[in-house]
This record gives C-alpha cells, structure tokens and sequence, in this order.
DNA sequence: CGTGCCAATCTGGTCCGACCAAATATCCGC
DNA sequence: GCGGATATTTGGTCGGACCAGATTGGCACG
C-alpha cells in the first residue's frame, strides 16, 4: 500500500473523501490547481488521480470544473472501496453486499451445477464434501466456499457472471471475513443445506443446487450481521481501537 | 462521441484492441512514447489514456511496461465494450449478458416485491398492467421494462444491486434492443407469467414475482439469441454492410 | 557452449512551465 | 434588477526534462 504512486494514493484519497460524503452529489471539486499545491505534487499528478476517479464513475470531468457523480451512477468497482471506509465495515453496506452476493451465488450454483462436465461436477463433490467432513472445516470454510463458488462460476461458462462475481467479492474477505469482527458460522448449522447441495449437485438438479446454495449463504449472512451489528456498537460505544 | 478528449479516444482505441484479442494477455503493451508517436500527441495524453485502461482493469502498468491483463480481472464495466465491438454483437456474449441480468432481475423482483411500499407497489402494478394492456405495448415494452426493472432494485434498498444493474445494463438497449437486429418479443407469448407477476406483486409474494419474471426474461431471451444468431449468419453470409 | 554478472538502455512516474478554448464569474451600463 | 460584454478560472494538451526501477544485451568467466 505504501509503493503506491502517487497518483494512485491521491485518487484514493479523494475516491474516499468523495464516497464518505465529503462533497455532496453534483458539488465542485477543487481544483486541479488547488489539489496539487494541497497536496504538494505538480497538476499532473492530480489529473492522473483525477482519470482514476473518472473511470470510476464517481467523478464527471469536464471544462469549468469536476463534479461528483451520483453513486448509483458508478462502478461496481466501489462497492470494496465503500466497504472498506469503515473498519468494522458499515452493517448495512456488508448486507446488501452479501444478500447480492447470495443470490449470484445461487445463480451460479444453478448452472454450474447443470453445465458442469465430469471432472468440474467432481471437484463441486470434493468441496462440498470436504466442508462437510473435514475436522477444521469451521476455519477453513471461507477459504472452501470460495473455491466452490469459483467452482461454479466456471462451470457455467459465463463471463459475465464472471465478472460481477469478481467485482462483488474483490478482496471482500478482507473486509467481510476477518476474524476480529465476528466469529466464524459453525458447519453444524449449516450441515443439512449442505448435504442437500452435494445431492443436487450429483443428480445435477440446478434448482434444488441453488436453494440448497442460498438457504446455507443466508444463514450466513444473518450471523455475519449480528455479529458485524454487535461489533459496531461496540466500537460506537467504547470508540474506536 | 466526436467531441471526446484526445485521451478518452485514445483509450477507447486502446481498449477495443484489447478486448479484440489484439495483444494477448500478458503481452507488453507499446510504450507511451512509441503510442505518443504513432498517434501524434503528447506522452502525457497517453499516459491519461493508460491511467483509464488500468482503472478498468484490462491492463496492468509498472515501470518496465504495461501488460495486459487477464480479462477475468476486468471490470464488470467492460461487458458494455465488448458487447459494442461487433454490430450485431456476438450472440455469445448478449446471451450470456441477459442470462446474468435474467438472474439479477429476478433477485430483485424478489427483494422489491417483498419490500416495496405502498407507492412503490403501486408504480410496479401500473408499470405491468400497462405492459399488459396498453394498445403499443409490443413497442413500449423495452422501455417498460426497464422501468420496472428500476421500480424493483430501488424497491429492494440494495445499493449493490442497483450499481450490478447499472452496470450490466448500461446503454445494453443500444446494443441488445436495436431494432435492426432483431424483432420485438410479442406481449402475447408472455402474457401468462405477465398476469402472474402482476398477481404476485400485489400479493406481496416475492418469490412468484421472481419466478414468473424469470419466466418472462428467459423468453425475451431465447427470442433475442434466435434473431441474433439469424443476423450473424446474415452479416457472415452477406458480408458487414 | 552455457552461465552469471554488470552496464547501457528503456520504461513509467513526476515535475516545470506554457498556451488554448470552453466554462464561469464579474462588472458595468441601461 | 437585469442583460450582456469582459475578465478570470478551469480543464486539455503540449514540449521538454530528470529520476528510479526494469529490461536487455554483451562480456567475461567457468
């Protein structure tokens, strides 16, 4: 993070100041002129940042002045960024993210499991199987689902789904999963779900593989939130670490 | 489009040889001198075009060279591109761009239907009885659609879903629904799941809703791929014109 | 002939300063 | 108070320059 140049560490700077609220929507940025001796660089510094934050969709560049771009105008790509303004992550933001997340994933567990030829259908099985028997399943079970769900998305031979998948979960463990900010959702819970995807699976019956799928990343979800909820006020009432 | 700035065109050059297999993954990219050159402008204008091909995800610079990246790691932001390097646009891809946007839309035919208020509610029942009733439905229905798509993600609440959904559908009409490609899916083939999404909406029954609009995307779907696979073989046949 | 090392070269990162055209702000006369 | 001419600001582009890291090529050694 820190051999970032530094057109890349101003742009984040701004990306955040931009997505935490700090200019309203349509508002004026600062020009590029001003940035630079703000931040002490030469105005092509800035125009660099200011490209990054362009493609971003968050920024409309244009004579006269930068403007902000209404979020919902940008790229899914800020989604991580969003996620990461807060540490813990903002509860809600973490849902939304997850429930979407949720649902491409049964997307994907549907056809995958339907396209899926042999050796793809038994590597789902091995995964499947694994997070169910595997001792330290509950530890590595992140690390497992996320296989399964590349599993799947490769399986169904589509780039696009590809791609969203790729923009949603961009080092979401980072921000989602860390072990500090909630424990880990036991297998137990989870297990008959699961056995239910690995059947589905083998009879490659992609409705039921996408139920399965969403009844298990939902359960998840829920216990990602309170625990993310629990967390945050703790942080709001002791302050921040 | 003739009004962009050099480095928005330069980009948009640079992108599409990208995305069209020109150099392949891995490979060097020409140095912003030898592209300053070759395209008679200043180094710095490149530059601006390379900062906006990293942003997107499709190229990867570092002192030594910028190399292209694998388009897996890509923004979901370039299925809008790819989709617009060919006229008609590859079949492949439009399928399976309404495939994911199919799944999305279902998802949030789901939350919103769940979730929407009474005004919402409302809006999405005018918005389906007109599909189903109005006299130049078979016309309007594009645009209804897509209304209705809006009405269901901004009924759901989820941020995350309404950037996917910008960024699968982005100016996707101009590419997907241009009548010179291919003919208007009839209202009357999908009545049926119509009344029934109708029906659920105002029942407040989520997952009907998303089944019968899965039901009705997958229809437009299949019409869509025919009449594109008919005006590929007729461009190939024919020749481009 | 292969190989390891070092220097010349190339590449991107940043800076300085300058000019243009479009957009914006300012001011003045009515 | 208002409309329009003018001055200023802003982004877009250019030319040239220097640095540090990456790459490459060649030379010497084994």
């Amino acid at each position: 993070m820190s051999s970032m140049t530094q057109d890349h560490s101003i742009a984040a700077t701004l990306r955040d100041d931009i997505l935490r609220g700090q200019y309203r929507r349509g508002e004026r940025l600062p020009s590029e002129r001003d940035l630079a001796e703000r931040f002490g660089v030469h105005r092509s510094t800035v125009r660099a940042a200011f490209k990054r934050l362009e493609q971003l969709g968050i920024a409309d560049i244009r004579q006269g002045g930068a403007r902000v771009s209404p979020i919902e105008e940008a790229s899914l790509d800020v989604v991580e960024h969003l996620l990461a303004l807060e540490s813990p992550p903002n509860p809600e933001l973490v849902d939304q993210t997850l429930e979407t997340l949720s649902g491409f994933l049964a997307m994907a567990a549907r056809l995958g499991t339907e396209r899926a030829d042999a050796t793809q259908r038994a590597a789902m099985v091995a995964l499947v199987t694994e997070m169910i028997e595997a001792p330290d399943a509950d530890t590595r079970r992140p690390e497992i689902f996320r296989a399964l769900g590349d599993a799947f998305v490769e399986a169904s031979g589509n780039l696009v789904l590809r791609l969203v998948q790729h923009g949603l979960r961009t080092r979401y463990s980072d921000y989602v999963l860390p072990d500090q900010h909630q424990e880990l959702v036991p297998i137990a819970i989870i297990a008959k779900p699961l056995t239910r995807l690995l059947r589905s699976i083998q009879s490659k019956d992609g409705a039921k593989a996408s139920d399965a799928l969403l009844e298990i990343t939902n359960t998840i979800r829920a216990r990602m939130l309170e625990g993310l909820v629990a967390s945050s006020d703790a942080a709001s009432l002791g302050g921040p670490r």
